[in-house]
DNA sequence: ATGACCAATTGA
DNA sequence: CAATTGGTCATG
């Protein structure tokens, strides 16, 4: 019985394709006044459409006629006609025939020979859509970089063969391993490594030296740095190590032609070191040596636009795919990179103990205890408790003085002022704040009123903002030193280096200036603040935050002293006091092993509607060991009334693409369904 | 998405 | 009985 059913059913489908197909030949025939002339050979282009559509996602084949032969090559872009309306897409391969049952439509035409997309991006692209469940035509907007024809009509001059020192690299890297690592680029090793820099070091000339290491194999490389500033210092480094022109930088910063143009010149292979933002990480680089990311926990890394892959993660499965070499280095460490050490896939790249404490400042913690606090009211006020008072002065004698205060964005958030417990509202957990002073506090989430708020740890009453920000610090601080050289860089001025002398640089996280020669002191302000923000990563991004800043003071011997206001007791401090960032970092990694939260687990957030979560999670094939949680309302802010609720799955991680693929599935039907989307963030920042 | 196709429903 | 509407399917 089923065997007839089975047998009608392909008599009908046979019938019909033969109905179609017949259609289509006519169509060909009636509407082409020349017959149809294929390509002398490999007639059939694999095309990659840019459709957003789940379903659609996967490559579709096209005939190649005879004039377009020489245009149509494996990552060209043609157009398409498809579903009905003409559609970009890129040539992902040239065959002899196709799979395909039906008849092929012609390619459109060919919009340009050059071919921008390589097999090995064209794989990763498809690795990070799997990985992140997410589609291909998404991440290959990501990937490569929009046209510019006036550009593409010019040539893009080769670099020189480039003049390495053979022995610099090992010779810069010689505190770490002995200089082992720049030693096995050379002789074409592919080493994995989490780097944890030494304070006081030009991090951007281990990057280049690295990458001159790996070019001395014949090999290029990626370098990714968070933003600009940092891009200009590696920009530096790599003209001083490697020679002028044998880089380039890919960054959104300048124009489309200039982008362009320097993805042209890595595409076609006139140049073969990279250093970029986090676009960067798809750059087309021949012969791939080494990916190297620094200071991967910024969460510029993070991909704002879907399916959100994060750009260390993107490098990692580069390197998993091709097996070139790969270096995360930071100051701190991120919990991720500690995993990957964790796990035995990267090694440990420290200086012994003995050097780091030979390059590191004197760090101290002061002034967060209640009874410092009551020996000492002028902390609560002035939040510069004396100890950091005295060592800004002394400080001063020798050098300039590094004050970091948090962004005042933070100050939003109120705390008890007796106990500094960060105040919250009693229907939803959400942060409290203050619309203004002559009204009662108000959920930042909810938007409930909090009157008569009593703190849940010690009974006060009594609510404070207690970020001042980098402006009213700079006041401060002019008071407390009059006649002082005081200077700023903030979000919207940020300075990229100072000299020598004497002077207080009050500066936002992420804005450091660095000094010529160290600062003599730097002072992290509100450290309890920081770490009292929400979200998981609060304590790591602290850490993360002070080691950049402590990392650009001189060493103890040379007089460099680092001062935390904050609570001597808190671990996130005493890594700092130790210089032990590694130690931090692992302990994190136990924490989220126990808590079930990545790295050691898989999580995706999807957002939606409540009724339309409850029905995609119905669609979902979860891998044992998958718990859902929620869904909960999304957490809004008060002025944003967007309705919504969010779902959180977790498996373990070995069941991590298991998770994707069933979330792919669900959202391929969902959209040949046309059902409402659901948005799809796997492993996101904030909650990751 | 978009279009093609089929079937059922509606109106004269 | 034609015209209209709604659902399903395929997209090369």
């Amino acid at each position: 019985m089923d065997e007839d059913d089975g047998e009608q059913l392909a008599l009908i489908s046979a019938a019909k394709a033969a109905a179609r197909t017949s259609a289509a030949r006519t169509r060909v025939k009636d509407n082409s006044a020349k017959p149809f002339e294929p390509a002398p050979e490999l007639p059939v282009a694999r095309v990659l459409v840019d459709v957003p559509l789940a379903h659609l996602d996967r490559p579709f084949d096209y005939l190649v006629s005879a004039k377009q032969h020489e245009q149509v090559v494996a990552g060209s872009r043609v157009k398409v006609h498809f579903a009905g309306q003409d559609v970009d897409g890129f040539v992902v391969d040239r065959l002899a025939e196709s799979d395909h049952e039906g008849r092929l439509a012609p390619l459109r035409r060919s919009v340009s020979p050059e071919p921008v997309l390589t097999p090995e991006v064209a794989e990763l692209t498809g690795s990070v859509a799997r990985r992140y469940a997410g589609t291909r035509s998404d991440v290959l907007r990501l990937a490569v970089p929009p046209r510019h024809a006036t550009v593409e009509s010019r040539p893009s001059p080769s670099a020189d063969e480039p003049e390495l020192d053979p022995d610099s690299a090992a010779a810069w890297w010689q505190d770490y391993d002995g200089g082992a690592l720049c030693r096995r680029l050379t002789e074409g090793g592919s080493p994995r490594a989490v780097w944890t820099a030494l304070p006081a070091t030009h991090w951007e000339d281990g990057l280049a030296e690295a990458a001159a290491a790996t070019l001395a194999s014949g090999r290029g490389s990626i370098l990714c740095v968070p933003d600009g500033r940092d891009l200009e210092r590696l920009d530096s480094a790599l003209t001083r190590t490697l020679g002028a022109g044998q880089h380039v930088l890919l960054s959104a910063e300048p124009g489309r032609a200039e982008r362009y143009r320097s993805f042209l010149a890595v595409s076609r292979g006139a140049v073969r070191v990279v250093a970029g933002t986090r676009a960067a990480a798809f750059a087309p680089v021949r012969d791939l040596g080494l990916v190297a990311i620094w200071d991967d926990g910024d969460d510029l890394y993070a991909e704002p636009r879907a399916p959100y892959p994060h750009c260390r993660e993107v490098l990692l499965l580069r390197s998993h795919q091709t097996g070139c070499a790969a270096l995360l280095g930071a100051f701190a460490r991120s919990i991720e990179a500690a995993s990957l050490v964790s796990s035995g896939w990267a090694e440990d790249l420290s200086a012994a103990r003995g050097v780091v404490r030979d390059r590191a400042p004197r760090v101290s913690v002061t002034g967060a205890t209640d009874t410092e606090l009551e020996r000492d009211p002028f902390a609560q006020t002035a939040r510069l408790p004396h100890e950091a008072h005295t060592t800004i002065r002394a400080a001063l004698e020798i050098g300039p003085v590094l004050v970091q205060a948090p962004r005042s964005g933070y100050a939003e958030s109120l705390m008890c002022d007796r106990c500094r417990t960060p105040a919250r509202c009693t229907t939803c957990t959400g942060p409290l704040r203050l619309p203004n002073p002559r009204q009662p506090p108000v959920c930042r989430w909810c938007g409930t009123e909090a009157a008569g708020y009593a703190c849940r740890e010690c009974g006060g009453h009594g609510l404070r903002a207690p970020v001042v920000g980098a402006r009213r610090t700079v006041e401060e601080l002019g008071r407390a030193f009059a006649g002082v050289p005081l200077r700023s860089s903030t979000g919207e001025r940020v300075l990229t280096d100072v000299g020598r002398e004497p002077a207080i640089v009050v500066a936002t996280p992420g804005a450091e200036p660095s000094a010529d020669g160290g600062y003599a002191a730097v002072v992290l302000l509100d450290t309890w603040l920081v770490l009292a923000r929400p979200g998981l990563r609060a304590a790591e991004e602290a850490v993360r935050r002070w080691f950049n800043a402590a990392a650009l003071a001189r060493a103890q011997s040379a007089g460099g002293r680092v001062v935390a206001v904050g609570d001597p007791a808190e671990p996130a401090l005493q890594a700092l006091v130790r210089w032990d960032p590694a130690g931090f970092a692992s302990r994190e990694v136990e924490e989220r092993r126990t808590a079930h939260l990545p790295p050691a687990s898989r999580l995706v957030v999807l957002t939606a509607d409540e009724a339309v979560l409850q029905e995609a999670v119905g669609q979902l094939a979860l891998p044992a060991g998958a718990e859902v949680l929620g869904p909960t309302p999304v957490p809004v802010a008060s002025d944003q009334a967007s309705p919504g609720a969010r779902l959180i799955i977790r498996v373990p991680r070995r069941a991590g693409s298991a998770l994707s693929d069933t979330l792919l599935d669900m959202q391929g039907v969902r959209s040949a369904k046309k059902l409402s989307p659901v948005r799809v963030q796997i492993d996101p920042y904030e909650l990751a």
